[in-house]
DNA sequence: TTTATTTACGATATCGTTTTCGTTACATTT
DNA sequence: AAATGTAACGAAAACGATATCGTAAATAAA
């Protein structure tokens, strides 16, 4: 039964709680005989401080949260993996929670985390968030945030992005090159800046080329695969088929994948396709997929940093900032005119 | 500065601070009149109890850990979207660690959590773990562990696996069965008992049919890419070239398909290929790939529920048990002797 | 009326740390 | 010799909630 405090340590050494607590932490208060003696009796006896007490006398937790829409999403993960190793570095812990792209939910963890049990949050937004009263309120206690990727202009913190415009830009212009006359944007949730940049994006392109922008063109997505499923098969089906589809996210690139096996359309020779992706598999695909690829294990790592820095400063305020690292585009057979 | 606790709240209400809390917690102490008003004020306040508090009083956190090798891995990932699930149900917070496969990661991250900063853990162990004092020494300080997948025999606790012995075997006969007459495993760790056991699955299978066992078909890869793809590489160009592989994990599948891809090797013609995987675009890789699939979201969901279980019941020594969740083949053209 | 019993509440110890503030004993300065 | 300084330690008060007592008043039983 080692359960080993300071009060047990101090015992068997015939010395105070409070000569032994500060021994551990290495004050200068103490000799350094006695460090010894106390860090030895400590290593033998298995003493492992309770995290619990310190958080409470401290009131800091190392502890920070993640909040994201949904885990099951390559960029996601791979943004937590780069949080992780900084968190790691930094001793830090990582309590996870996915809101399931639902506002509810995101608000109740949110008040869960209003109270002390983390110094700090890293976040994406849940797609149809459009209040923000759950999060501001967060900061007024004194809890920093972090966005990235998904994330909310309407607060004075620091946010993580990838070029979102001109990445839309340039998948659009790619597509154009590649001999697209037509091409569709499909959108995941009007409420998303990201979605609503990369679709600028779309639209600057288009204008530069003058090309007269078809409102049918763009067809709004949602959580619910089934509508889009829906929704894509119209617009493979029209008469007015687009001959380009420029996906704002992986999972519609997949289902507009699906979809064109079902309806035998062939890309890239029908139908050329891009999409934002993380997956790690676009070069298997069949065909291969045309990506633009966020950096996700570096926003992962930017936004954890910054986090950091502040805690460690022990300012919970951050200053708004806008840290864009650029997305990359890879050409692969999906936009291949050549096939 | 909303940082109200039971005092501010006592106060404000004139009453003692453990006739509020009480009130709060729904003792039978306490008149309703007084409970309506308590929390009538703790709402007006916005009362949000410090957690820590709580954990250092009560010897219970509300927390679990789950440790995993790594997080880019669909698998893991859907175990925990699964064990994250019930979690939210039952009120349950989560701390996510990777391990990256490294036992010294995995020793240092469980003696950070031998002290009560989690009631309980779920893990799949690092691929080279061989030795389990570090972990059983938490079990005998009181913190349940309860393992899935990459499972520790050693240790007396719940284990969810897969059919790993029999998927094994499943596959080995698949490929048998459409034609492949040589067939190499992938091993990815030689420590890990789930690779053993589809080890001896394979193994059973070619027992089964009368084919002689040939060494240089068992490739022991790692999680050295670079080392695995030399492996492998020289497997496929040697002139005892397989024409079927099984890969006990979706990397390794990848692995080779990328090699083929170079070596102008095509699948299935020429080699057919059966994995372990998780991978959600298998049916729109080139060619689609024939996998053994894990309920991953199901094993999670069952790992957690059982610690909860047994949290519940205040008690931290989990019986053995060996929970067994079937795994499902999905024929695909990697395997299809008709292309 | 006296003695139990119930109801509703308050004082206080406790969880395990950290930290402030004393308090020695001894060395150093005037 | 008196005053000051310093090094090394201990006592005790936090941190915020919970639970064990105790106790007053009100009710019931004797």
């Amino acid at each position: 039964m080692p359960k080993v405090n300071l009060k047990d340590l101090a015992k068997s050494l015939n010395i105070s709680v409070s000569t032994v607590s500060k021994a551990l932490r290495d004050s200068y208060e103490i000799s350094n005989e006695t460090k010894k003696k106390v860090i030895a009796k400590a290593q033998q006896m298995g003493y492992n401080p309770n995290p619990y007490a310190g958080f409470l006398r401290n009131n800091k937790s190392k502890t920070i949260a993640i909040l994201i829409p949904e885990l099951t999403n390559n960029y996601f993960i791979q943004a937590i993996s780069g949080a992780e190793t900084i968190a790691q570095e930094n001793n830090y812990h990582i309590l996870i929670y996915a809101t399931n792209n639902n506002i509810e939910k995101e608000s109740s963890i949110l008040k869960h985390l209003n109270n002390g049990r983390v110094d700090g949050i890293l976040m994406s937004v849940s797609s149809n968030t459009s209040q923000y009263n759950h999060i501001e309120e967060l900061i007024r206690n004194g809890i920093p945030i972090v966005f990235f990727d998904r994330i909310c202009h309407e607060i004075e913190t620091a946010k993580i992005t990838t070029n979102d415009f001109a990445s839309g830009f340039m998948a659009t212009e790619h597509l154009l090159q590649t001999g697209s006359k037509k091409i569709a944007y499909l959108s995941i949730s009007e409420h998303l800046s990201i979605d609503h940049k990369r679709k600028q994006g779309y639209l600057e392109a288009l204008n530069k080329h003058d090309i007269q922008l078809e409102k049918e063109l763009m067809i709004q997505c949602s959580d619910d695969e089934k509508t889009n499923i829906d929704k894509i098969k119209k617009l493979l089906t029209s008469k007015k088929r687009p001959d380009g589809i420029f996906a704002s996210v992986e999972k519609l690139a997949l289902t507009t994948y699906h979809l064109c096996k079902e309806l035998k359309i062939r890309i890239p020779q029908d139908l050329k396709i891009i999409s934002f992706s993380n997956l790690r598999t676009a070069d298997l695909l069949n065909p291969s997929l045309t990506t633009i690829t966020q950096p996700a294990y570096e926003i992962g790592k930017e936004a954890a940093s910054i986090l950091f820095k502040y805690l460690a400063k022990r300012k919970s305020l951050i200053p708004n900032e806008n840290i864009v690292i650029n997305s990359k585009l890879t050409i692969r057979d999906s936009t291949n005119p050549d096939l």
